[in-house]
DNA sequence: CTCGGGATGCGT
DNA sequence: CGCATCCCGAGG
């Protein structure tokens, strides 16, 4: 298992996504070592992309967005559940990929599918809101694992957004059985 | 300060 | 389709 690179979240926040599928979210929780490997992913490309949170500009809650790649944003959705994305591109770029859903690897219950139950299995609270990737307790590992197939689709939720709801910057590994929404 | 709504998930 | 549950961000 070898740690991905501050270098590879620098790049494109579509690129990153892309190759984070098959990749293994690793976080060393109190109880435990949990690992997911990712298997759906989207893209929010910046303040430009009107679904992206940092659309909004620079605020307390998406300060973490605004940093340097490599950080963990995490936040709350309807009261009760977290999301967590990753940092993509030079500081101030505000682009991140969220996490949609993953395979179960170790200490991961079942339930993975959709970005609040991966948190939830994965034991990802709002305390590792702006934790830095490429530590040794929570961070993403690539094992040598190819993901044969990528489907694209629209982003879920977004519908808001106007024509960058219709952009395909969702992406999953083609039939894979943890996919949230196939 | 109020207030509307949300990158969700579950039960009906 | 309704609802849990609460922070965020806009507006007064």
């Amino acid at each position: 298992m070898r740690k991905l690179p501050r270098d590879f979240y620098d790049r494109d926040a579509g690129a990153v996504a892309r190759d984070l599928l098959g990749k293994c979210l690793v976080h060393r929780a109190a109880d435990g070592e949990r690992i997911g490997r990712i298997v759906e992913v989207e893209a929010y490309l910046g303040p430009h992309d009107r679904a992206a949170h940092s659309s909004r500009g620079l605020t307390q809650r998406t300060r973490i967005m605004f940093g340097p790649p490599g950080h963990a944003y995490v936040y709350l959705i309807y009261g009760m559940y977290r999301c967590m994305n990753v940092v993509t591109e030079a500081e101030g770029k505000a682009s991140a990929v969220l996490l949609r859903a993953i395979e179960p690897v170790r200490n991961v219950t079942a339930r993975t599918q959709g970005p609040g139950l991966l948190c939830r299995a994965m034991a990802i609270d709002g305390r590792l809101n702006g934790h830095d990737l490429l530590s040794p307790e929570f961070h993403i590992a690539d094992d040598g694992i190819r993901v044969p197939s990528i489907v694209k689709r629209p982003r879920i939720g977004v519908d808001y957004a106007g024509h960058w709801a219709k952009r395909l910057l969702r992406f999953y590994i083609r039939g894979n059985p943890y996919i949230s929404r196939p």
